[in-house]
DNA sequence: CGACTATCTGAAAACGTTTGCATCATGTCA
DNA sequence: TGACATGATGCAAACGTTTTCAGATAGTCG
């Protein structure tokens, strides 16, 4: 019982479990020292933070972060998910978790895609006290976001573009995608070009076949048809394709809102309807997933800059965890045109236009 | 202060954040009977139990599942992932959390491919008290899952065998995906077989590539070859097949580690090397991802049951999780045979055998 | 050598729950 | 009617941290 020693006297409850307490004993010092030691901004001695280290070390203490989320931050980040059909979220799942481990954080992934709306998942994310909220593939109504805000928690939306301005958002122009879609498609002499969307009533989708049609008309072409796509799948792609053949006036171009239904549209025209592509009917989609460079698909694409977006979404997200008054800001990221063999080499065949 | 309102002279302390002392005062109960009427194993009267929610619902009460994870469990899942390049693990991904969900749990997910080691991930995943740890497509070393039971916490590993008994594994038997894999290309009259394995060292692409082998001995086929794939991704598979095709004799079949890889290895055969499938040469996979059944591949490929297979390690690890002395168990899933037109029918050819 | 900072350190009060124990109704049975 | 079991309720002590506040310990400067 010495006086340099005034975590001693304290009765060592060894329950098993080893905590702060025991570590502090282990030491000498107080538990308030054992905390500090381990908190990188705590006000510590070299000396102090040494001799904790060593004390934790030998009895294998490791820190309760659930404890630790009652009184200061959580270091939970929640990632609501909705589109598990895109193959794109894989890589895109992988860097988000991969940014916010580097940030000594962790993910909550929720998966909002079946039994769960989205009010309740944010709910549920919301109970686990998390520092921010990542929303992919998804809106977030206005009603969600205040919600958030309430409880201090930040809120950053992926590649959607969301009408309120309340939350953050990172996203592509996707109006502008849907106009180079169009330039490309007429610059190579398709004339009867249709699109091909995802869900409906979702704002990429929607803003694609904005741009598209309307850089369609401004160009003077005056013939399009547009399919409503369902899911963001192969078979998605594939049907809709076989039902825009099944009219009586049949596209020699299409713009799919996405590159797994343009795989899914490709393989039905050349497997189902014993079409050519590029030459009979020529194929642009979006994303640039991995697929759309095989030699089996070599699709010309929109590449949206997935792995950028998702480090300027965590970015965007610490920086508003960090400074809880940072107002929301739009983030829109380029998309670049590459164009492969699934389109007619511009100039080609464009005599008629 | 009247005797039937116990919590009303308690010091309301309204700091903006409500908790289960607000509801209490609103209630007019005390700070227990408000947590037991939100345990649906708490001893509580109905009327007391709508009483509570009334409060609550009023006020507006969410409760903090970090505070109850400090006394009770923290009803978070930790979910280990190594694999990001194979596509079928975006679907598994949206099962396991879709079934974690569906037992009011949530998935903390981290990614231990790149900057994290398996073992800095275990100890972190720790640290947040999860009540249960899968691992996928990787093994664990004793050392670490002794780690996870000295702390009670039950791990289950899902499509890799481990050598040691200590936790329970869900996975299918590769050693007989192997031979199927082996019968068949014989069966269909191939004679130069070889196998594109994955990573090295992994007990799955081994276990399948000594199937295959001792098969084709068992058969007598004596002219057979492997080729080390790295990951598990169309790239490399495209490229070990090129490989395999320098060498002055070429496989007239090729059994792949893994669909994606074979679907490398399939563009590699027909754009680069100029070679038809099936005829030519003849292809099988494993997994039976989305793809494979895809018009541009149609790949003949052993499936292994995913969806099963998830529902199978979740149920495991929940029987684990609340019944701590269960001993460990090894669950093998059967997969079953795709035939599509990557191999040649049974019998054609087969003459030289 | 004394006064004054600056830096470390410790005690104790949170953080929001759950739960063991004690109490108190309430109903049951002889 | 009294003894007793049953179930609902409240009190208060955990759970393992962080953090405020105050005290102690050097360090600096005149």
């Amino acid at each position: 019982m010495s006086p340099t020693n005034p975590a001693a006297n304290r009765p060592a409850r060894t329950n098993g479990k080893v905590t702060v307490i025991e570590v502090a004993a282990e030491a000498g010092v107080s538990v308030s020292a054992v905390s500090r030691a381990f908190n990188p901004n705590g006000s510590c001695s070299d000396k102090m933070r040494k001799k904790v280290f060593k004390a934790a070390e030998k009895i294998g203490y490791k820190p309760n972060r659930l404890a630790r989320g009652l009184k200061s931050r959580s270091s939970l980040i929640g990632i609501l998910v909705t589109d598990f059909d895109n193959p794109a979220y894989l890589a895109i799942l992988s860097d988000f978790t991969s940014a916010i481990q580097k940030r000594n954080c962790h993910s909550l992934l929720i998966n909002a895609s079946q039994q769960l709306n989205i009010a309740e998942a944010v709910e549920l994310v919301m109970q686990y006290q998390v520092d921010g909220l990542i929303v992919t593939s998804t809106t977030l109504p206005q009603r969600l976001v205040e919600a958030c805000q309430k409880q201090n928690t930040p809120v950053v939306i992926f590649g959607r573009r969301s009408r309120e301005n309340l939350a953050t958002v990172v996203c592509c122009d996707n109006v502008i995608n849907g106009r180079m879609a169009a330039d490309l498609l007429l610059d190579a002499g398709y004339h009867y070009p249709a699109f091909v969307g995802g869900p409906i009533g979702v704002s990429t989708t929607t803003d694609r076949q904005r741009g598209f049609i309307n850089r369609l008309i401004q160009r003077g072409c005056d013939h399009w048809t547009v399919c409503e796509g369902g899911r963001h799948s192969y078979d998605a792609g594939f049907e809709a394709t076989c039902k825009l053949f099944r009219a009586r006036d049949r596209p020699d171009a299409i713009f799919y809102a996405d590159d797994i239904m343009a795989c899914g549209g490709m393989d039905a025209i050349r497997y189902e309807l014993g079409l050519r592509v590029p030459e009979d009917v020529g194929i642009i989609g979006v994303d640039d997933i991995r697929l759309a460079s095989s030699r089996a698909y070599n699709l010309t694409t929109i590449r949206q800059p997935f792995s950028d977006m998702v480090n300027t979404t965590v970015d965007a997200l610490f920086e508003h965890i960090h400074n809880k008054d940072l107002p929301p800001k739009h983030i829109t990221m380029p998309c670049t045109l590459i164009v492969r063999s699934s389109t007619r080499a511009p100039g080609i065949g464009a005599a008629q236009n």
